[in-house]
DNA sequence: AAAAAAC
């Protein structure tokens, strides 16, 4: 098999119907329901090349329609073979979507069950962070379609609540992602649970040679699906730097926030303590805020999710684990609070804006040590983004725009300022870790977080000896050496 | 460097 080939079309969705590729009229009323006549470019040649049977390596960001570009498909290949016993025997799980996060699982269990919905089929989601009981209960009753996050589907093997011997179609989504996140070793073992024969489908954001790789050892013969070259950004969001001193980067972004009036905007903060931080100082501040990251509870995590979806709160601070693949649809406006410190996360993040056709913006704060990630993005993006002034944010004090009578600088610690203290994590945020070890043990923190910010220097102070290679090839080392190895639990 | 994910 030669290099992966492009078969993007300029797909023309409009002429082209649900109706048209032969989807069960239980499927197409589910389309109705929702008022989806027209697929996406992407479903338009998923949906085809997966009713042939073929495996799939689809290269599609967020907000192209992939979920409907599988599922539809996968839930007609399998009524073909429906029955409507209401033996569990007879609901064997035949097809199977592994995702890396909690939410996107839940995301995607909800648009399948949508488009199941006048069908007998069933499906569930299972992910860790909850009780365990209750999933293993709905699987022990019989479910065909099984979206899951890797850990937590393991765990159900062991506890054979699941068995997987009779899984058809594979789907994973977001492999980049699950790639990134370390989940290789759990892939290799549920697939070695798989039947042999069966049908795989692998979406990814990027061609990294990592995916080439996982796709050459888990995909027979793939068809290359791919819409809007990876890497380009979306041309309909506007982006915008402006260059803002460490310390006065939460300033900033309230700043931004009050003077645009923005409602429905997410923040993105490379760290959990940064956001948690940056959201609390915007209620402070009277905004409605809330933070999500991965110390938050599952509950808390979801509670975020939908007050931010049924717009009781205006800005959702979170970590990365919003980046990718969360439906959250058609923001008008992301900021960075951080720049990223993979230049493809850049692109995933401002990708939550300027989707399905309307425009968007996308701005980033960053300050004198972030020149590198800005380089580093903009040689990604292939675009130098615009360098913007912050008119009328004057945060070094002295009347300023504390003349509007705002509360007097919560956000800002002057030297010597012990606000420290107050800006610990919370007490409480975490009292459960969602059955996960509790992350590194309080002996063993590394407390960066809790000092003042000093630019680093290196020992020598002037040779800050720039050697980014070698650092940017150990991981890839080890996802090839555990691509190589093939090594078996 | 950070983040995510099973018990």
């Amino acid at each position: 098999m030669s290099d992966i080939e492009t078969t993007a079309q300029p797909a023309t969705p409009a002429q082209v119907r649900f109706s048209d590729f032969g989807l069960s009229p239980a499927i197409l009323q589910a389309l109705t329901d929702q008022g989806y006549e027209h697929p996406t470019p992407i479903q338009a040649q998923a949906i085809p090349v997966v009713l042939q049977g073929r495996d799939v390596m689809g290269a599609a960001q967020t907000g192209t329609g992939k979920t409907a570009g599988f599922s539809l498909p996968i839930i007609q290949l399998l009524l073909a073979h429906a029955n409507t016993s209401m033996s569990p025997a007879r609901h064997p799980v035949r097809a199977l979507v592994l995702t890396p996060t909690r939410e996107l699982a839940v995301q995607v269990a909800e648009n399948v069950a949508n488009y199941c919905k006048h069908t007998p089929l069933r499906s569930t989601v299972v992910y860790g962070g909850v009780d365990i009981k209750p999933q293993a209960q709905i699987m022990r009753g019989g479910v065909e379609i099984v979206i899951a996050t890797p850990g937590r589907l393991l765990d159900h093997v062991e506890q054979k609540s699941i068995s997987l011997s009779q899984v058809q179609m594979l789907v994973m989504d977001e492999a980049d992602r699950m790639l990134d996140m370390g989940f290789l070793p759990d892939l290799q073992r549920i697939i070695n649970l798989l039947p042999k024969q069966r049908q795989n489908l692998m979406f990814s954001a990027t061609f990294s040679p990592e995916i080439k790789k996982l796709a050459n050892s888990f995909l027979t013969n793939p068809v290359t699906i791919e819409v809007a070259r990876s890497n380009a950004t979306a041309d309909k969001v506007t982006q915008v730097v402006y260059k803002v001193s460490e310390e006065h980067k939460r300033d900033a972004v309230a700043y931004i926030l009050r003077q645009r009036e923005m409602k429905q905007v997410i923040v993105f903060s490379n760290t959990k303590i940064g956001a948690s931080r940056l959201a609390r100082g915007l209620e402070q501040e009277g905004m409605k805020a809330s933070a999500i990251h991965g110390d938050k509870t599952q509950q808390e995590r979801m509670a975020a999710l939908e007050a931010f979806k049924r717009g009781e709160i205006d800005v959702l601070v979170a970590t990365d684990v919003a980046a990718r693949g969360l439906d959250i649809s058609d923001l008008p406006c992301v900021i960075n609070y951080d720049l990223p410190y993979n230049a493809e996360d850049y692109v995933h993040r401002i990708g939550r804006t300027g989707r399905a056709g309307a425009s968007g913006d996308a701005i980033s704060i960053y300050s004198d040590k972030d020149e590198r990630l800005l380089a580093d993005i903009e040689k990604l993006i292939k675009q130098t983004i615009k360098r913007g002034a912050l008119e009328g944010f004057n945060p070094s004090g002295r009347g300023g725009e504390q003349r509007h009578g705002e509360r007097r600088a919560s956000a800002r610690p002057e030297r010597g300022e012990r606000s420290e203290r107050s800006e610990r994590p919370e007490r409480g945020e975490r009292p459960d870790r969602g059955g996960r070890p509790m992350a590194p043990r309080r002996d063993k923190i590394d407390p960066w977080f809790l000092k003042p910010y000093e630019p680093s220097r290196g020992p020598a102070g002037a040779t800050a000896s720039v050697a980014p290679a070698p650092s940017a090839a150990k991981p890839k080392q080890k996802v090839a050496a555990l691509l190589g190895g093939l090594r078996k639990e």
